[in-house]
DNA sequence: GCGCTTTCAGTAAGCGCTTTCAGGATGCTA
DNA sequence: TAGCATCCTGAAAGCGCTTACTGAAAGCGC
């Protein structure tokens, strides 16, 4: 037999001589003569039937994938709350379609723009936004037509303009409680490997730890502060850009667990010892960082419990009004990484 | 203004007072007077018109969205062969779905399932398959009507009866690589923290290393080898294990990396040193075991050209034979974590 | 046994889009 | 200026499915 290029309903249908409406229904549960049923549901195998998806989301029936929108799932920070998204999703019968945008503005508007198309029944936005006014307009006017077609948005670490559900990681006070824990070990002199300036996750980092400082009358000297891509390599880069510079840093915050890592391969490549040499900081808590030698000392944040959280948003009505869940995490954690300055 | 729920082609059309065909082409670039092109795409704009992906599909236009199949995103040796995909995708101009199955079979199928349902151009299957007769044809089923009807498919890892094209990682041989490097170190009596007996890939990396001890006249006692999930916790715990056995083995070989990074943190937890009071070798060569102090001795596998090349099968014709990249990498890389036993 | 409600299968009307086909301008040749 | 090819535009036919709506048969009370 020449395989038909796809099975429709009709095919079902004739083959168990009954009407499409009633295969529909065989197939879909509705009530329908058990004889009936077992012959369609029958047919259906024979033929390895599989429904058209579009075609039945384009005659009503909804449909059960949620987009999830990151900067990139190969970042373990992502990965975990991804994880977080992707468990509540299947307690509830969902798939998940997971998109990275490699931090390109222009890739974010494209996915949400397909994830509109595709009229998912909810997008996950995960991941600091950009400051950048224009791309703000242009994710608003994607945005705006989902939500009053009734698509249901959920955003992790974003808290700009947009009047959507928000979980919100605690960045400013966990940086400043970050500050307040090197101070604590007796540090005054640091450094930082910052992100790409266009992140608002890096402006309330690197904000609330430059704040906390300047309270104990610590200042952060300009040339202290190395901006890198928010990834090992970008880590490693930073801290060797720092090193070359000569500084005189007791300790480096890393805006970043992953950058954090890089930076110590860095300190190793120079034959420096963490913490003896000099100490580092990290910020996420992914979940490497308890495996590294030494252990990191970083701001500690729920990632799956985010990814939880954001996903329970999109699936519960809001009612218009704009939620947000505050304060998710920001405890210190100190490892071994930090040292006393005695 | 009341928002429609859903902008149509329909209510652009009418509000550039052209036909819907007009409106349809103008909008897809096909010849249309660049007047009415520019009233059309104007309509479309102030409208914040986006097209039903579901309709267009339905209607026959082919669409970019190829769906990739993994055991577990938040796995960075999953994270790495998606990443080479994604480029390879991006390149192309195609949106990646991407799935976990969290290695639930079931799942997997239903995934499949969705992914034909939705007549996604492509499907990539990454990761080992199962050892499980009736999930094999309950695929082949989902499979073969879905490669009829012109669907693409590309596997990672599984050699079992698929019919598709395959990318294959050098288990087995990178595997006996690896007995003989540890070998060559001098280690006679070894351990392995296996994964689930499952899954294709343990057979494989198990095989080729227990054949090649033989060879050398090496034989692994049974006792000394550990079963746990591919987790890093698997590998703590198959670790700890072995610990509370009292293995005598000089050296563990754990079959995936993420397992030895478990492995590594459970012998610190037990005040035990790698390498000097053991040595510790893993499998894939993912990232980040270069960073762990000591660093990893692994079996590297080019993973993001695994991703790569299983995107670019699926990209290109196959005329209905199938082909197979072997050997994949499969290099020891010598590393501290394994020491050399006088 | 008659008229009523109830149950269930079938008919057909879309869902929003692409695309074929036909027809009306337009421009060109002779 | 008639005759023909060339372009565009619009009308309409689906793509495969769900779901009113319709109507027939069956079950019920009197």
């Amino acid at each position: 037999m020449q395989p038909r290029a796809h099975v429709t309903l009709e095919d079902v249908a004739r083959a168990a001589d009954v009407s499409l409406a009633t295969a529909s229904r065989a197939l879909n549960g509705m009530r329908v003569t058990p004889q009936l049923r077992d012959r369609v549901i029958a047919a259906a195998e024979k033929l390895a039937y599989t429904p058209n998806a579009h075609a039945r989301a384009l005659a009503g029936a909804s449909h059960r994938t949620v987009g999830v929108i990151c900067h990139d799932v190969t970042d373990p920070y992502f990965a975990a709350i991804a994880g977080g998204v992707m468990r509540v999703a299947g307690d509830n019968d969902l798939l998940v379609m997971l998109a990275s945008t490699f931090r390109d503005p222009e890739r974010e508007i494209a996915y949400v723009s397909m994830l509109r198309a595709e009229r998912a029944p909810a997008i996950l936005l995960i991941g600091s936004g950009f400051e950048d006014a224009r791309w703000e307009r242009a994710l608003e006017a994607e945005l705006k037509p989902y939500l009053d077609g009734g698509g249901r948005v959920a955003v992790v670490s974003r808290h700009r303009s947009l009047k959507v559900d928000s979980v919100l990681p605690e960045n400013r006070a966990g940086a400043a409680a970050m500050a307040r824990a090197l101070l604590d070990l007796g540090h005054r002199r640091f450094a930082v490997l910052s992100g790409p300036r266009a992140l608002t996750t890096v402006a309330d980092r690197l904000g609330g730890f430059r704040d906390e400082l300047a309270k104990a009358g610590v200042t952060l000297d300009p040339a202290d502060v190395v901006e890198g891509p928010f990834t090992r390599d970008g880590g490693y880069g930073a801290m060797s850009e720092l090193l070359a510079r000569g500084s005189a840093a007791t300790c480096v915050f890393a805006l970043t667990d992953v950058m954090a890592i890089g930076a110590c391969a860095a300190l190793r490549d120079n034959g420096l010892s963490v913490p003896n040499d000099i100490s580092v900081a990290g910020f996420d808590d992914i979940p490497i960082v308890r495996d590294l030698t030494p252990p990191l000392t970083t701001v500690a944040l729920p990632l799956q419990r985010l990814g939880e959280k954001a996903m329970e948003l999109a699936l519960t009505e809001n009612n218009g009004r704009r939620r947000r869940l505050l304060r998710m995490g920001g405890e210190v954690v100190v490892r071994a990484s930090t040292a006393k300055l005695v």
